[in-house]
RNA sequence: GCGGAAGUAGCUCAUUUGGUAGAGCAUCAGCCUUCCAAGCUGAGGGUGGCCGGUUCGAGCCCGGUCUUCCGCUCCA
């Protein structure tokens, strides 16, 4: 049962999240469905918890920053001016020899870039040899070595821009062909067709199919803030820099979706795009960088778990862009995403919908096009890290072994267990005297099977903080007694307290208190 | 998608040249009443991932298919 490595690790953190009903494979029952994921009665109280967490962070600690919930559905159009529909189509082919498959416009790419590298060779041996007298413009205007290859360099890329844009796979094979590009790996030239994967999901809107027009299921929410930022502005009466918040599922057809529910077909996003006076980006992108990291160390995790990541090879919307990520079982993988995207989005949305998409700032008394600074992080990524940390098998004193969570207080998804320690003598009705109480205000389970020990066992299983127990001094003096998931300690308290207690300890507030600092 | 491994009860696994499936734990009922899993008695639960082939006979051999895990790749 013990993991003696990472890799049996993450297999028994995923059997214990079907085991303790976290997480369920979609459409078990017909042998599932690839890269699809239920969420199971511990798992949804988890993921709520957690996005609440995520939404007062962002929404009610931001006197700036609303939130909104835009439609899965979009105006076909939405993803052209996004991007989506040119950008998130990768041309792949595959070497039949080695059985690595590449990304066929990176192949080219590396091409040309193989070509340069010859061109510079050449610049840096004149260099050398003309000493003072090297005029570099020059020769890179003159030397037949150098013009000659960088034909070469343009007349690739005027034909590959032009198999790209009409969208001929054919044609983008030859070029690799005609180029003698080989695999790295095997050496050869055998390859596959070229197949385009389009990223995104479609679907029929209208009943008849005559009738109907072909729109996608949203790959990311950011859209959905984009086409109502001006509707927000003005019913909100916003003032720049302000922020639009929003949680919700995106769908993406990934070529490998795999690593459990890291990288699922169906997820859900948390993402806040916050508009802003252009040239000022760098100076928001840097205090967003902070604040998301400090969110993320409020859940009291180790430092060294969470690192930036900054982005070298920016995406097409971006000026500068990094990740937060997360050391999982598998590796440090990317969690959340931070990205300065200048006016990218809403300007193209201007484009195509001819709105004008502007903010007039009165300071400058001048109308312009907001900046946007994207934090985007995966729900169900952040729950896989929440899991993957608070997982812990446990070698107690006695020789016995425990599996607990030790989830953060606020986000476990059952805060308390209520407990008579016997199932006779009335303790049971005093137990369910509490629990009435205290299922107000929070999730509460009431267990009476089995021996105390065992019931103790599984509430550490799904991660429950606490545990009250009922016994029969209870009925003598009114106390019980509290027993805490990390330390088994127990202490005895009167049921008048609980309430108290119980409610500083599985607050929200020492956290959001954190990242307000 | 390609390559490798795997799929038998809710979970972990057995059934060894192919002869119509078993254990422990878990679950449920009853007994016991005990502050850190594994006390006693009984019960339920499997068309062996699915489809097909070979055979008198397939969990076991063969083919296909689905799913999961590992590697390649991409992203939240």
């Amino acid at each position: 049962m013990a993991s003696t490595n990472n890799e049996d690790l993450f297999k028994n953190i995923i059997s214990h999240a079907k085991e303790y009903g976290f997480i369920f494979q979609s459409s078990e029952i017909y042998d599932g469905l690839s890269a699809v994921y239920d969420y199971g009665q511990n798992g949804a109280e988890l993921k709520k918890n957690i996005r609440d967490y995520w939404w007062k962070a962002m929404v009610q600690m931001n006197e700036n920053i609303v939130g909104i919930d835009a439609s899965i559905f979009m105006h076909p159009t939405t993803w052209k001016a996004s991007g989506h529909v040119d950008a998130f189509n990768d041309p792949l082919v595959d070497n039949k020899d080695s059985k690595k498959r590449y990304r066929a416009d990176v192949l080219i790419e590396e091409h040309v870039a193989k070509i340069e590298g010859k061109i510079n060779k050449e610049v840096e041996k004149a260099r050398t040899r003309f000493a003072d007298g090297f005029n570099e413009y020059t020769f890179r205007t003159t030397n037949a070595r150098v013009l000659e290859n960088q034909k070469k360099i343009d007349d690739i890329n005027l034909r590959f821009k032009a198999a790209l844009e009409a969208n001929d796979l054919v044609e983008v094979r030859q070029i690799i062909i005609d180029l003698e590009i080989v695999c790295p790996i095997s050496g050869t030239r055998n390859w596959t067709d070229v197949r385009q994967f389009n990223l995104m999901f479609s679907t029929q809107v209208g009943s008849v199919s005559e009738e109907s027009s072909t729109i996608y299921l949203r790959p990311e929410t950011a859209q959905g803030i984009f086409v109502n930022f001006l509707n927000v502005q003005k019913t909100g009466r916003m003032k720049i820099p302000f922020g639009i918040a929003q949680t919700g599922k995106a769908f993406r057809n990934e070529i490998v979706a795999r690593q459990f529910i890291f990288r699922m077909r169906e997820f859900e996003q948390m993402e806040m795009q916050y508009f802003i006076k252009p040239g000022t980006e760098m100076e928001w992108y840097k205090y967003w960088k902070e604040t998301r990291m400090k969110w993320h160390r409020s859940l009291g995790f180790p430092e060294s778990k969470h690192r930036f990541h900054d982005h070298l090879k920016l995406a097409h919307y971006a000026n500068a862009a990094c990740d937060i990520e997360f050391e999982f079982p598998f590796g440090f993988k990317e969690l959340e995403g931070i990205h300065s995207r200048t006016d990218f989005d809403l300007g193209n949305h201007e484009k195509f919908s001819g709105k004008k998409l502007q903010y007039f700032d009165p300071e400058l008394d001048q109308s312009y096009v907001p900046y946007v600074l994207e934090t985007s992080i995966g729900l169900d990524r952040m729950f896989l890290a929440i899991l993957s940390q608070a997982y812990a098998e446990e070698k107690l004193e006695d020789g016995s072994e425990r599996v607990v969570l030790r989830i953060p207080f606020f986000l476990a998804p059952v805060k308390c267990a209520i407990l008579p320690l016997v199932k006779k003598d009335g303790l049971p009705e005093k137990a369910r005297e509490i629990m009435n109480r205290l299922r107000f205000d929070h999730l509460c389970q009431y267990e009476e099977k089995d021996s105390i020990g065992k019931r103790y066992r599984r509430q550490d299983a799904i991660g429950t903080p606490f545990c009250i127990t009922i016994d029969h001094q209870t009925l003598e003096d009114n106390t019980v007694t509290i027993r805490h998931r990390d330390s088994m300690l127990q202490e005895r308290i009167n049921i008048n307290e609980i309430e108290k207690i119980l409610g500083e300890k599985v607050s929200m507030r020492n956290a959001l208190m954190q990242i307000s600092e």
